[in-house]
DNA sequence: GTTACTGCAAACTTTTTGCACGACA
DNA sequence: TGTCGTGCAAAAAGTTTGCAGTAAC
């Protein structure tokens, strides 16, 4: 949550000026959707998006939340982050970066570094295909899952 | 499926003294799923495997393969590969490695570098946590997708 | 006034769990 | 022979879909 105003402003601005050009309408629960996942820098599920959303639209349904957030990643606009397991979890910071994944709790923290972002693929890859991006990702045990556990194994 | 004989051999022994130091029992179902997980380099997800084993245990079901393969993963055998949607899909390749993941079939494909094995975290990491290990992750289309459908956007 | 969107409910997919029978040690 | 593992079935978790009323344009 610590995105800044005026990013989240920015984000939720593309967001509906995708929705027009598209031709989707411009519905509170998408804006509302929207903000949530644009202010938020820590990956949440769907149904964290849909507590946080809410409490702002006490009667928006968890499949109206599913569906703009499917929509929202069609449009190229947030990506869905896989890399832990259960529900599925959501990043509307489009630039690129890499990832660190606590394997404990689960938290992600984006990283940046642009000696990462420009890695190119080893030359086995080419007999594969093409290759389109790259992401760097650490595993490890944060502080805080350290601090409560210290020994576990 | 091209993993050599001799390295199905190799993982399938370790499973099993694995197995026997942690007081588990053989059983037949452990060691064909095991089996059938070690001489696949295709990640494959559980139904998968579940139905590779039916071909030699045709009454084996398929909460045993769930249970079997979160056992050999918890005793460090075989990792779960978290880089598509859907099904959990599963990698007995202990050694260290990176992936290439196709955006559209899901195909992954294991690829080796000590240049990638080596790359350390940005100085952003640590006050998050302590990073154990790195895995990086090419993400595009497969050659089989492009011929298929060349144009899709 | 249309037409797309939402909320509800039900279905579907993937994974987990409880229990009694059967198999490994 | 005792205990663990298996298969069955049911449940739980996560996600998708059909439909009728509602809201955006």
């Amino acid at each position: 949550m610590t995105v800044s105003a005026t990013e989240v402003a920015r984000r939720v601005l593309l967001f509906e000026q995708a929705l027009r050009s598209e031709g989707f309408r411009v519905s509170h629960q998408r804006l509302e959707v929207a903000c949530e996942i644009a202010r938020s820098d820590s990956h949440p599920d769907v149904e964290t998006i849909y507590r946080g959303v809410r409490e702002r639209i006490p009667t928006i349904s968890l499949d109206t939340v599913y569906r703009t957030l499917g929509e929202l990643e069609r449009l190229g606009l947030i990506g869905r982050v896989i890399a832990t397991p259960g529900p599925a979890r959501y990043d509307s910071n489009q630039a690129p970066h890499h990832h660190f994944v606590c394997q404990r709790c689960g938290l992600i923290r984006d990283l940046y570094g642009e000696c990462l972002d420009s890695i190119s693929a080893p030359d086995q890859t080419a007999p594969v295909g093409r290759v389109e991006g790259v992401e760097v990702r650490f595993h490890g045990v944060c502080h805080e899952c350290t601090r409560k556990e210290p020994r576990h194994e």
